[in-house]
DNA sequence: AATGAATGAGGCTTCATTCAT
DNA sequence: GATGAATGAAGCCTCATTCAT
């Protein structure tokens, strides 16, 4: 009997977040959700109090991940030099990120993409801010060596943006995780040679 | 003189452009619509057949430019070689894709982020796929040179995604012709320097 | 000693009545009771057929109580003269009636006020019509002896609703059985005071 | 065409009226309304915001005369004698009450009695507290010179709902213009008998 | 051209009740 | 007895669209 009651819980969520995936938030039916797992959709009550609550409790352990990780890892260190800072990026992206794509692809998506509606709506812009702050601090010296303007604060925030969206493409494509740590490795490659070569 | 006829259906697209843009095609009503153009929502369906035609009336101009500019200079060329292409790439954003994003922010984010529920909804994937084919094709001599397996491939999809996505960043925070002229150099620069860097 | 069955029974019920009387029937949740008396939704079933003879099981037997009151003490009698008439009054209100309010309060309240949906949603009313009909038949002389219009029939209406309304205030501030005794005396004394004054 | 308009308007405020009377807010469903008034349930919409607005469009016009009435008339004075008081009772109630109860018993009716789950829901209690401080206050000095108990505090609290209670009867049996105040009249000089015989 | 009026479909949620275990 | 699981009906409301004027 437990084993039923969890049986059509697992139902009822992966057929939200495959919806919640595919149509986001908002146009996500509770209907389609209980047609998908084929229960009735007073049904879906008995397990989660409304559509938030089955929304969250799907998606608040990742995004939990995803505090904590960035709360670790870029919170806590100083001006770096040029190597140490492409070193720092390297680590940051190749692991920790890597976890989370391998194991919470989909809600990793729908966190950052399909989440308009819900309390994370913004969460992708303010991590791309947060991406490009960290970038803009620790290469400072270099930027001030060549021409500070804002050009180069903007384009900083292209490539804050384009590295969160480079991650979730390979979310999107999951194939395995080898494929995922080659190619996280090549995209760092990538964004290393072209800040750097922003500077020459 | 413009006729009044005229004015409230210029009135009508202006309301729904800035709608489609904030919310999206299903997210938009037709009643917040009419609203923001201040006229009955029935009178909409006096201009405009339904709610598609309205969509498509505003986006299928901007859909065709971007259409031709992408058959005229990616269609035709042969394989080229590394200085070459990254002319050509030069050549292309600087200019024509500079001009939608001075002449048509607004529908170029429309058509690429915000048109879920329409026959566009898949478009921006395409056009990734196409600029990832044809960057694969021109540097295909390169990859051969070093190491040719579908990794490469898939930086190669990231790239083509994070160029696009570039360029929309570039649409949704304009600010003037220059603004985005130079922005557009620096944005290519880096590139270069990536793609570059992933074959040494 | 009360067994497990009837200590769950008496839960049930006693949540039921709370809930009945701050909510009315209607209102009245099935959920909300069960989560009152900690037990789940479905067992209240096994010890009660349905909502309504929930209600009932707690309802009927003080609606028997006050049938039976009002048939003896109302249904016997022939015209009386006005002392008669009064001392009736003051015998059936300050003990049987003071008996139910102070036994039975909450229930009581329920049959008058909160039971719209069930079988005694109009009890109240037809209670008022009874003791209407009984005051204006024992003082029938009086009124003829003055002016025996309609008015004087919709005042002893009012009368008798303010009567028993008395009584209902007096249950639902119930403090404690002197309080009532007291309270029912003053009010007696202020009815027939106000009733008199009437005809004079 | 506005005439079209304005008689399905009325065909809702009616239909709402009645129900609203009937089961009280809560339970009124909008479906049964439009049943009523025999059009969709989708096009009360075009005629109210929602069920809040549609209640509060019907009820607080006649909520601020009861307002505006009572404010003008019991703020104002001093401790009273015996005879001035009642004199006030008398014209408070003959008059302006009185128009009230011609001009708006269903409306009436609903503020006091069926207007749970609004925010007039206490404001009968209010008001009853309201008349019975008056009372209290008014003739303290006869209180005084007799038994001060909170016995008396709460048959001064009875008094006052049944004057209430009086009141809304005549709403509720609504006949006629002269029948209301004659009833008026006789239920005024049975309060003050009844009052003044307490004392004695 | 312009509007108000009208509607059916669909969206989220609560409810009383039944059923299998 | 006790519970979780299941459901259909009903409740409020929004939406795109059509129709009559």
């Amino acid at each position: 009997m437990q084993l039923k009651k969890e049986k059509i819980k697992k139902r009822i969520e992966n057929a939200a977040r495959e919806d919640f995936l595919e149509y986001g938030f908002t146009k996500t039916s509770m209907r389609n959700i209980a047609k998908k797992a084929k229960i009735s959709t007073s049904n879906i009550y008995n397990y989660f109090k409304n559509k938030d609550y089955l929304f969250y409790s799907l998606i608040d352990p990742v995004y939990n991940k995803i505090k904590n990780l960035l709360l670790n890892l870029f919170d806590t260190e100083e001006n770096l030099g040029e190597n140490e800072f492409f070193k720092q990026i390297s680590d940051v992206f190749a692991h920790p990120v890597g976890e989370i794509i391998k194991e919470n692809a989909k809600e990793l998506i729908i966190i950052m993409d399909r989440s308009e509606g819900t309390k994370y709506e913004n969460f992708k812009e303010k991590l791309v801010e947060t991406i490009e702050s960290h970038f803009t601090d620790s290469i400072v010296h270099e930027m001030k060596a060549i021409d500070n303007d804002l050009n180069h604060k903007f384009v900083m925030h292209i490539i804050a943006n384009n590295l969160l969206e480079g991650l979730l493409e390979l979310a999107k494509h999951y194939k395995n995780e080898k494929w995922v740590d080659s190619n996280i490795e090549l995209l760092i490659k990538y964004h290393i040679k072209g800040i750097s070569g922003l500077f020459n």
